[in-house]
DNA sequence: AGCACGCCGACT
DNA sequence: GTCGGCGTGCTC
């Protein structure tokens, strides 16, 4: 007997392959090949490898190689260019191959259960054959879509496109129309369409199906439960699901014949996994574009100065949508009211509350837009100052009136409110600022006949009850809706005409440079929720009212006038000028230990080791922006370079030294930090 | 990363 | 006398 051996990846944090022996019993014997999944013995384990290379001698001493197990049957090998793409993540975001190729494959497939998937491979064939709501008519295109499909359906070879244009200009219907022709121009062609986060933005996906119940459609995210997951990731694989829609990990989706990749809302900061592998997924996305030969579409009405940047070199491709799709529709109005030289009630100005007003008359609806959940995000006790601290982290409890608790949002950390203040004794404490909660009662009492709803994670926890509360918004049960970040996503709600942004100012000041960026697109983004009802005949154009006290910050000014262009071009300046992305490449070391002065520490060794230090600035290790989380301190370090080269090259030489270091310090490196 | 082995403190 | 703390070393 013969024996092969077969060059395993497995998910490890070791950067190599593990060769094993396979046995050739005879000439039926089934040969295997590269990318198929490989069960095999490791250390005392059995895991599942993926093959990624097959040889006749193996450099590893005799004793040590072990005979693989068996091959994965069912799965299709993964192709080429899925491995590729992983070594490339894994290369640039400096792990192992198998740390990013093995978790991205189902559990029900690694855990080796081999009824699910037997399952699973029966019903690949299912065809999406679901109606969201009922079937839309396919509207016509005006003249700037054509353009834009026609040129997303010509172009050759890997082509980037920016499709720029505000919220209801129609961006939709080019996706739409795009995947359409890529369906019927090739028969096995495989379109992958990226969202934020399919829970909050469900709208595209309602489009797709409905325009497209016929096709096999695989959706792809998180809270897929294991089967689901496994069922779909098997469609993917077999190229048998035409239309992948899913989030940031749909990115690593093993299909076969991509055609066109849509990355919908590019700039939106969920497409940056947070951790485990810090990959952006819209880079990996044009990345993989490129590899494959393939245009890729990032839409988004305030684009990432990343690809923006990129637009301007001409290195991606601007395809713009000038006005609103539906004749008529206009922007809404934007206006900013100055809360520096007024008494608000709870939190409200006299001019919204009449604003409101108006609108409760008409029958129309309101959304107010507050991005703090809970009552107050803080008490506090006039007499002595204590106030509302965390035990366990550098932030304050919040004070969460109905369940009559203070909160940690960082640790979870939970306490019932004191009755007095616990270092003076003064039975006065008051609670400072709003929260979503506290508008929520200062709404009910302004306006005792209005229906009031509020939308937050501590309102929305249970499963489904956010689809519930969207639907009785949808179906005008819901007078003024109050909710944080959750609602800025694209939601559709006809009646709704006004829309007030509550203190949005925290993030004029932050020391993270991208929080101006941020905070633009998602005021843009919370506008666009107004527009949609000017839509209708003779209506008057929709209101968008921004409480602040600095109305004349740059920020808001643009805001006023939609004009992400020029603030765009300013923040880019003033980018340029401070060598930061996408001028310049960052890369930042974080570490965490029980004491501050130890992670510090770390750092600083750390920094001693850098070697190839040309071209690359190293900033002084500083305490994190929150530095206590659930008692541990962080501190993090920037490090910083107009290279990309020069720094891929010293990250390859000095991390292996860090990792060698024995140290009670935990830390990770994250490469394109998106905030600091 | 897991998961071993391995060598020192407080418990039935 | 054992249970278990986490130091260090290996995984084809």
């Amino acid at each position: 007997m013969s024996h092969l051996i077969v060059q395993v990846v497995l998910d490890t944090p070791l950067d190599f392959c593990f060769d094993y022996r396979y046995p050739v019993a005879s000439e039926d014997t089934q040969l295997p090949q590269v990318g198929q999944l490989i069960v095999v013995p490791f250390g005392r384990r059995t895991e599942v490898g993926l093959v990624v290379g097959i040889k006749n001698h193996s450099e590893v001493n005799e004793k040590k190689l072990k005979d693989a197990l068996s091959l994965v049957e069912g799965v299709p090998p993964l192709h080429r260019e899925w491995i590729d793409l992983c070594r490339f993540a894994a290369s640039y975001y400096q792990r192992s191959l198998g740390e990013v190729a093995l978790p991205s494959i189902p559990k029900k497939i690694r855990h080796l259960g081999k009824l699910a998937l037997k399952r699973a491979l029966k019903s690949l064939d299912e065809k999406n054959g679901k109606f969201l709501s009922e079937r839309e008519e396919k509207p016509q295109l005006h003249q700037a879509q054509q353009n834009a499909v026609s040129a997303i359906m010509h172009s050759c070879g890997f082509a980037p496109y920016v499709l720029y244009g505000v919220t209801g200009s129609g961006k939709t219907e080019i996706y739409l129309h795009s995947i359409e022709q890529v369906l019927d121009r090739s028969p096995d062609a495989q379109i992958l369409v990226m969202v934020p986060e399919i829970n909050l933005t469900p709208q595209l996906e309602t489009s797709v199906c409905n325009r497209f119940p016929h096709e096999n459609i695989a959706t792809l995210h998180s809270r897929l439960t294991e089967s689901e997951r496994l069922k779909n990731w098997l469609k993917i694989a077999s190229g048998k699901a035409r239309i992948i829609l899913g989030t940031r990990l749909a990115v690593l989706a093993p299909a076969p014949k991509l055609a066109l990749i849509i990355v919908d809302e590019e700039h939106d900061p969920s497409y940056k996994q947070q951790e485990g592998l810090r990959y952006s997924a819209r880079d990996l996305a044009v990345w993989r574009a490129s590899q494959l030969k393939i245009p890729v579409v990032l839409g988004s009405a305030t684009p990432s100065l990343e690809s923006w940047q990129h637009v301007l070199t001409g290195r991606y491709i601007k395809l713009e949508l000038p006005e609103r799709a539906v004749k008529d529709a206009v922007l809404p109005a934007i206006k900013l009211i100055d809360t520096s030289k007024q008494l608000l009630n709870k939190g409200l100005s006299g001019e919204l509350i009449n604003a409101i007003q108006r609108r409760l008359e008409k029958g129309e609806q309101s959304l107010l837009f507050l991005n703090r959940r809970g009552y107050a995000p803080v008490i506090t006790c006039e007499a002595c100052g204590w106030i509302s601290s965390c035990e366990r982290c550098t932030a304050y409890m919040v004070y969460h009136k109905s369940h009559r608790l203070l909160r940690c949002h960082h640790c979870g950390l939970e306490r019932p409110v004191p009755r007095v203040c616990p270092d003076c004794g003064n039975a006065d404490l008051q609670a400072l600022g709003q929260g979503t909660q506290r508008v929520e009662e200062g709404l009910k009492i302004c306006f005792p006949d209005a229906r009031v709803l509020r939308i937050d994670a501590d309102s929305t926890s249970r499963k489904g009850s956010l689809q519930q509360a969207l639907f009785s918004i949808h179906r005008g049960e819901v007078d003024i809706i109050i909710g944080t970040q959750m609602i800025a996503k694209g939601h559709d709600f006809r009646n709704l005409t006004l829309v007030g942004v509550l203190n949005p100012d925290t993030a004029l000041f932050s020391h993270d440079y991208r929080s101006s960026e941020r905070l633009f697109a998602l005021l843009m983004q919370v506008a666009g929720r107004a527009g949609r009802s000017s839509l209708r005949v003779g209506a008057n154009p929709s209101e968008v009212l921004v409480q602040t006290r600095y109305p004349m910050h740059p920020l808001y000014q643009a805001t006023l006038s939609h004009r992400y262009e020029k603030y765009a071009s300013e923040l880019l300046a003033e980018r340029k000028n401070a060598g930061l992305p996408p001028f310049g490449y960052q890369v930042l070391l974080t570490a965490e230990s029980r004491k501050i002065e130890t992670a510090l520490a770390f750092l600083r060794d750390a920094a001693a080791d850098i070697p190839c230090k040309d071209g690359i600035m190293i900033n002084e290790p500083i305490p994190m922006a929150m530095m206590r989380i659930a008692n541990m301190e962080r501190a993090q370090m920037l490090i910083e370079s107009n290279s990309r080269a020069c720094l891929q090259h010293m990250l390859r030489e000095w991390l292996p030294q860090l990792r060698s270091r024995k140290t009670g310090v935990r830390w990770q490196i994250e490469v394109d930090p998106l905030s600091i």
